[in-house]
DNA sequence: AACCGCTTGTGAACGCAGGAACAAAGTCGC
DNA sequence: GCGACTTTGTTCCTGCGTTCACAAGCGGTT
């Protein structure tokens, strides 16, 4: 294995799962070719840092002509690491955690849900997306079984913590979380925020400063 | 307005977003006083970049003692405009839709949902967290009555880029999607995007370069 | 009243990400 | 077969974000 791997900018491995995203979609719509300018506009991102991206991976497209839409798409999907498909658990069948549980894009993307686990009794039992939710005193058995690395998170906030610990000691190797509180985890372990409220806050404050920046333009003029 | 704003970084807007759920809980719980260090830890953030971001709005601590909470709490709030709680519409009350219109978290943070929208007639009617599920037609209607400025994108991929159309038309100016596309809004519309898929390839990664490093490791033993 | 320990706030250096401009390379047309 | 055009891949540079380390300031104590 002398794969030349000189390590892949975190920022840039987001926007290669936008491009493969966006790539997928080109493949079954029937194009076979594309150009960075047009997958950088469909991408929402600047020409150049696509091709900036992209030389991360070696040369993959062909001077004066563009990129082969198959190629390159199985290029990404294979240094992503989602080549086939990975089994994930979720812990948290809430509201936000039978979304996610029904989210069909996931399955497409290379991820499966192989369990599905909730504290609250009522909840256990009941089928989502073809799957049973089961008590969360399966799950070390379970993640033992699928041999599954990735554990989402969409528990309340108080017990987000205790789940984290329970997910690492089974096994699970990344995390991701969208509790609102931040987890401890041991070394070695991955861990991804996703904070709804977060993200509306700062629209708040971008929405606030436009209108004070406006304000500012008006007593200026 | 003599509000000296040098502009604050938007990573540490998002920052302080975290900070302030940090601090309204330390609130909650009866503690007056946090110094920077417990602050960080419980953000999961390094203590001098905290004591960096509050630095942006000007001193706010008391050296030898550290922060009061209550004062903290409310100045940040103000700076991030969620004094009082904020107008948003929501859009595609799908599964996800569904659980961010149920998500008590937004209303204890600022924001609370003015109008819930969805293009499917048998959705129509439903009433969700006290609010009834309207058709679309009456997006314009409602933004224009309730003076929404922020609005919440919950529908697929293929009409998202139609409804963020409509949404910018009505006057709204901030836009939160959720729909695995690249938005196109005019100059002076903020988009923010949150791609779930996308974080789960992140993570994918980040497990297998874990795994090539640990073999690696191995291989140079 | 002076000292000491603790914590904030700030200044500087480092590393990283993003953008623009340029050179290399391949294709199409003549 | 040759030239010109198109598009990639790379290089440089600018700016931002993050981290470390130190000086300044306040409270408690003797």
């Amino acid at each position: 294995m002398s794969a030349p791997r000189p390590r892949i900018p975190e920022a840039t491995v987001a926007r290669l799962a936008v491009y493969l995203r966006v790539l997928v979609g080109l493949a079954d719509g029937g194009r076979s070719n594309v150009s960075s300018g047009e997958l950088a506009s469909a991408a929402g991102v600047n020409p150049a840092g696509l091709r900036k991206d992209l030389s991360h991976l070696g040369p993959c497209g062909v001077r004066g002509v563009g990129y082969e839409v198959a190629t390159l798409r199985d290029r990404i999907a294979r240094v992503l690491g989602v080549e086939e498909s990975r089994p994930c658990v979720l812990v948290g069948i809430g509201n936000l955690g039978t979304a996610l549980a029904d989210y069909a894009g996931f399955g497409s993307r290379g991820f499966r849900f192989v369990g599905l686990f909730d504290a609250a009794p009522d909840r256990v039992g009941r089928r989502i997306g073809g799957q049973p939710v089961r008590p969360v005193a399966e799950l070390d058995e379970v993640v033992a079984a699928t041999a599954a690395t990735i554990g989402v998170i969409a528990t309340p906030a108080d017990v987000a913590q205790s789940v984290c610990d329970r997910l690492t000691a089974a096994g699970v190797r990344s995390i991701l979380n969208f509790a609102p509180v931040a987890l401890n985890a041991p070394a070695g372990v991955d861990v991804r925020q996703v904070d709804l409220s977060v993200e509306l806050q700062v629209l708040a404050f971008l929405g606030q400063q436009r209108g004070a920046a406006a304000t500012t333009v008006e007593v200026t003029a």
